[in-house]
DNA sequence: GGGAATTAAAAGTACTACTTTTATGTCACA
DNA sequence: TGTGACATAAAAGTAGTACTTTTAATTCCC
C-alpha cells in the first residue's frame, strides 16, 4: 500500500484525493456518501469528514439530493501542498512540474533580491555553506547529496526574503527539485554554470547587492526553464 | 451577523477560522471538541468536521488525549483563499496586503510576458477593452467602476499567461485591489501614469511583445509597492 | 403544454455507544 | 532518590442509527 494510512480518515482522504487529482473521476462525476462508505468499508462519518476536507480544497462540491460532485481542475486549490503532492504523484506530473517551475522562475529572483536586503548574518552564513556544499557534491555522481544542498539553499533564500508567501513556497521548490533530479536519467552531474551561479548568489546576498542577487537568480531560473523545455514537448 | 452562515458547518467554520487567523487563540492553545460543541451549541459531529477542515489548512492539529492545538502562523496554508480572506478581514490586514502585493509584484510581470505569447485574440480584445474602461473611469471619483475594470484587467492577464498557478492568483489580486481601493481614503482619482501603463500593457500583449509587456507590468508593480510603503510604516 | 403540488433521494444534523491512543501519575525496584 | 514499568483516565477516533432538511424530479391538475 502506497498511501500512508495511520487512521481511516487519512487513508480514505489520500485514496480519494489521489484518484480525483489523477482525473480518475472526470469533472461532473457524482459520488454518493453511502456508496463511498461501503466501498472503503468505513462509516459514513469518516466519509463525510473526508468529503468536507476535499470540499475545502475545492476538489468536490457536496449538494443535497445530488451527491458529491467532482469539480473541474480550474476550481481546485492548486496551491494546497496536499493537492500539489497528489498531482505530482499522478499522471500529469510533467505538466505540473512545468507550471511550478514557471512559478519558481517568477518568485525566486524577487525573493533573492529581498533576501539581499533582509537576510540575517546567520542566514548569509547558511547560504554560503549550502552553496559550497553544492560545489563539493557537484561532481562524481553525488546527485542525492547535491539535491539536499540545492533544496536547503533555495529554502534559505525564500525564508530570508522575509515574505511569508515566498517562505511558504519552500516545500514546492523542494518537490520540484526532487522531481527533477529523480526524473533526469541521473547520468549527468549538475550543470557547472548553475553551481557557479548559486555561489555567486550567496555572495551577492552577503554583500547586500539586491540587484545582482535578483539577476543571478533569474539566470538560474532561465536555466531551469530551458532544461524543462528540453524534457517535455 | 457578518459570518455567512447557510448551514451550521459553515457558520462554525467561519467563526473559528476567523478567530484563529485573527490570533484570538495564540499558538499552542488547546481546544476541546466537546467544549466547542457546547460553545457553539451544535453536535460534536459538526465540530469534528470543522476541525478536520481547519486541520487540512494547517491552522490546527488534533491529537488524541490532548485536544485540538492551534498551530503557529508558519504552518498555515497561507495560499488557501479562505485563509487569505479571513486574514484580510482580521487585524493584520495591512501586513497581509503587503506580503500579497510583493507576491503580485513577482508574479504579474512574468505572467504578462507569457500572456503576450499565449493570449488568444479574444483575450487581447478583452484586455484592451478593460484598459479603455479604466481610462474612461479614471477621473471624477468613479473609483468603484475603475476597480471593476482594474480587477478584470489583471485577471485576464493572469489567465492569458496559460499558467495554472498564475491563473489561480486572480482572486488574490482581486482582494488586494479591492482592499487598496477601500482603504485608500477614496479622495484621489487613480494615478494617471498607472492608467497609461495598463493601456500600454494591453498594446504590448496585442503586439506579442513579451519583453515590453513584462517591463511595463513591472512598472505597475513598482508603483503598487511604493504606494504601500507610504501607507504602512 | 405549463405550472403547482407531491414525492423521494441524498446530504445534513444529532446522539449515543464504543474503541484507541497516549499523557500523566503511581508504584515498585534498584 | 531516581528510574523504569505499569495502570489510569481523558480525549479524540469510529460506528451506527434515527431524524431533519433541502431539492431534483415526477406527477397531476388546469
Amino acid at each position: 500500500m502506497t498511501t500512508s494510512a495511520q487512521g481511516l480518515h487519512s487513508h480514505v482522504l489520500a485514496t480519494l484525493g489521489l484518484a480525483i487529482t489523477a482525473g480518475e473521476y472526470p469533472p461532473g462525476t457524482v459520488l454518493r456518501t453511502d456508496e463511498l462508505a461501503q466501498g472503503f468499508d468505513v462509516s459514513r462519518t469518516v466519509v463525510r469528514e473526508v468529503v468536507r476536507v476535499l470540499e475545502s480544497m475545492h476538489l468536490v462540491e457536496s449538494r443535497r439530493r445530488v451527491g458529491v460532485t467532482v469539480l473541474p481542475t480550474e476550481s481546485w486549490n492548486v496551491y494546497d501542498p496536499q493537492v500539489i503532492r497528489w498531482r505530482l504523484a499522478g499522471a500529469d506530473r510533467p505538466r505540473q512540474l512545468r507550471s511550478l517551475t514557471v512559478l519558481r522562475s517568477a518568485v525566486e529572483p524577487v525573493a533573492a533580491g529581498l533576501a539581499a536586503l533582509h537576510a540575517t548574518p546567520a542566514q548569509c552564513r547558511e547560504l554560503t555553506e549550502q552553496a559550497l556544499g553544492m560545489v563539493a557534491t557537484s561532481r562524481g555522481r553525488q546527485l542525492e547529496a547535491y539535491l539536499v544542498h540545492d533544496i536547503a539553499f533555495h529554502r534559505v533564500v525564500l525564508n530570508a526574503s522575509g515574505n511569508e508567501m515566498f517562505a511558504r513556497l519552500g516545500d514546492v521548490v523542494a518537490e520540484v527539485l526532487t522531481g527533477r533530479t529523480h526524473h533526469h536519467v541521473m547520468f549527468e552531474d549538475p550543470d557547472p554554470a548553475a553551481v557557479t551561479l548559486h555561489v555567486q548568489v550567496a555572495e551577492a546576498v552577503r554583500e547586500r547587492d539586491a540587484v545582482r542577487a535578483e539577476a543571478l537568480t533569474r539566470e538560474i531560473a532561465v536555466g531551469a526553464l530551458k532544461e524543462l523545455d528540453v524534457l517535455a514537448p
